[in-house]
DNA sequence: TCTGTATATGATCATACGATCATGCCCGAT
DNA sequence: ATCGGGCATGATCGTATGATCATATACAGA
């Protein structure tokens, strides 16, 4: 079990690009295949492949070919839950942010 | 409530770097000074601060001054939870990846 | 006010990351 | 067998990130 810091440093590193971020979220609704990711992400074929590249080589998400189409989802249920919490901190610290300004 | 997937990719990249994860941690457990910090972890002082820095700016901890030092802190406690949940994750994934290699 | 300790910031430089383009591979259909 | 769609990979290049060094600021005590 080594340095699990710095594989938990990968992992969130994984999580660090809004591409990515945004894919996870869709594979939290339900598994998609690459043209279904395509269709919602507005970014390039090859640059979409190359960012579930990370994905998949950090484990985060698994595959399966299904014929000539190949569907992507989360490994673990968990993510679902790690991005709800990341969200709701987020919404909150915005909401502080936001009384901040207007009480100043 | 402007780009959430970034302002998401943001959060998560501030986690992105095992000496930040290590503070996140320590900072779990209980506040801390910067000099407190500094003797855990094997780091010049700069860049420790500079990586403090980034933390602040993210808003993922908050500090308040005591006298000559500074104190840091977790600025949510739900952060302990997220590094929780990564920690499990993290764990059943090892284990799984060493079921495959028994099984290979 | 001067000094030392605690912490932060700026500059520099090497490395890592990501967008893009070109190309390769796999598979189903003809 | 070959052709076209679906997906992945390699190369290149600009930009961002981080380690390090030098220096600045804040504070306590003398």
């Amino acid at each position: 079990m080594p340095d699990l810091p710095r594989r938990k440093a990968e992992f969130f590193k994984s999580l660090g690009h809004p591409l990515r971020v945004r894919v996870l979220e869709l594979l939290s609704e339900r598994e998609r295949t690459v043209s279904e990711l395509l269709e919602e992400v507005e970014v390039e074929q090859p640059n979409l492949s190359q960012q579930l590249g990370i994905l998949r080589r950090a484990s985060l998400v698994s595959t399966r070919r299904e014929g000539a189409l190949v569907v992507y989802s989360l490994a673990d249920p968990r993510m679902s839950q790690l991005l709800a919490i990341a969200r709701q901190l987020l919404l909150d610290a915005a909401i502080a942010a936001q009384d901040e300004l207007q009480h100043a």
